[in-house]
DNA sequence: CCCACTTTGTGCGTGCTTTCACAAGCACGT
DNA sequence: ACGTGCTTGTGAAAGCACGCACAAAGTGGG
């Protein structure tokens, strides 16, 4: 196997693809686990929960990295889709607002494998400044500035309540940083060339109870349709 | 803010504008608590993150709720969108693994304003049952079932390590639950009628870094692009 | 070498989403 | 009553996403 030119790839992959990347990683690293050399799409797609076609045509974005009458190599294919999602370089992640839900995410070990590394944690709180958390000590959040800087921070996390959370936003933005996971409960203003990706469980709960509502509201009548889901 | 009579639309709302159903319904809410009382697409799009011609074909499925010349009255749209998304109703909750994640949720107040009630909280180990979290105690992840009939759970939250999620799942499902918010990062998989949603921090990160890595890839020039292979 | 079998990669039809652009509708002032 | 100004609701067009079905490409047996 000799490498390839630069790869006349690069066109664009899709939204839609690239929010499925990271299931086919998950599942290729459990049949990695497991001794699994090679996977058929029938097989992969079956462990990520989607249909064989849609996972080739998702692939075939990536390249041709599959072998006809054979199907994929495990950890090539790994390999691919990591360095496809930028999870062969390092990122820098700092958390701001250690309630709760901050700690759980600071907590959360393997995050997602590896490739994001937890920088920083920041709060506002006396309270809670100073303290350790994840072997981490949680800072003042007016060092957020110095901190995004100093550690080179590229993906901020607000945990933080909800009249909290635009500021922090600014901030990070003010500070180079452009891409924000959000979990406070409101839309982010921010400029063009930030990317904000939002985690809402009031949200998700809302939708669940929707089809819930109509399941019961059509049971015993009309044949049921069940809501797929769609992230 | 008087009801209708049950209105006789009924088609089927897009699965998109379910999703942005919530998001509106909480701009609304900021909205109301501020005093207004009208409020024009424009307004509440911007409010909302989204296109004004989108918000109003998404509303439009509800029925024609909006006034030409003056806008959308907030209390009444308040209640039509509740109503739409079951939310006039009450959704017990049931939350299954109590970590750091499961009590941050546990803890999470103001569950999407109201609609969601937490009817318990469950835990496989021992260390954790009998404890009170969020003035609840922990039961056993034995009595499912039984809290499941006796507190008419419909929505069960599954905050517990991958390894065990499908299990949760499984029993959830036996015990005729069919609204289920999984947080574990694996696929669940459960029969037809039942509507899983999931949530899950690493994918939503990789995703980030996706996008990260493009902006960067195309800052300045497009070098930097490896080759490699990896046999 | 050839044939039977397996599995990928993709052209194509279908249906859903988004966005535009404008007619229709309502309020208000004259 | 009527015109003016503003905002909704919605056809129609464009863009995406999904999944079928099949040709292309590789494997292995005889």
């Amino acid at each position: 196997m000799i490498s390839r030119p630069p790869r006349p790839r690069e066109k664009g992959i899709p939204e839609a693809t690239v929010a499925r990347l990271p299931v086919y990683l998950r599942a290729l690293q459990v049949l990695q686990d497991r001794g699994t050399a090679t996977v058929s799409s029938e097989a992969l797609a079956g462990a990520a929960g989607v249909n064989s076609a849609k996972l080739r045509k998702d692939l075939s974005h990536l390249g041709s990295y599959g072998t006809r009458g054979v199907g994929y190599e495990v950890e090539y294919l790994i390999y691919q889709i990591s360095r496809e999602l930028g999870l062969t370089q390092d990122w820098s992640v700092a958390i701001v607002g250690i309630g709760n839900l901050g700690r759980a995410l600071a907590n959360y070990g393997g995050f997602g494998t590896r490739g994001f590394r937890i920088a920083a944690l920041l709060d506002a709180d006396p309270e809670v400044v100073g303290r350790t958390v994840a072997s981490l000590e949680v800072r003042h959040i007016d060092s957020l500035e110095e901190v995004v800087h100093s550690k080179g921070v590229s993906i901020g996390v607000i945990a933080t309540p909800a009249g909290s959370a635009q500021g922090v936003a600014s901030r990070f933005v003010e500070a180079g940083v452009t891409s924000i996971l959000n979990f406070a409960p409101v839309v982010l203003n921010v400029p063009d060339g930030v990317d904000v990706r939002k985690v809402d469980l009031s949200i998700e709960l809302q939708i669940l109870a929707f089809h819930a509502q109509r399941r019961a509201d059509g049971d015993g009548r009309e044949a049921e349709r069940v809501g797929l889901e769609m992230t």
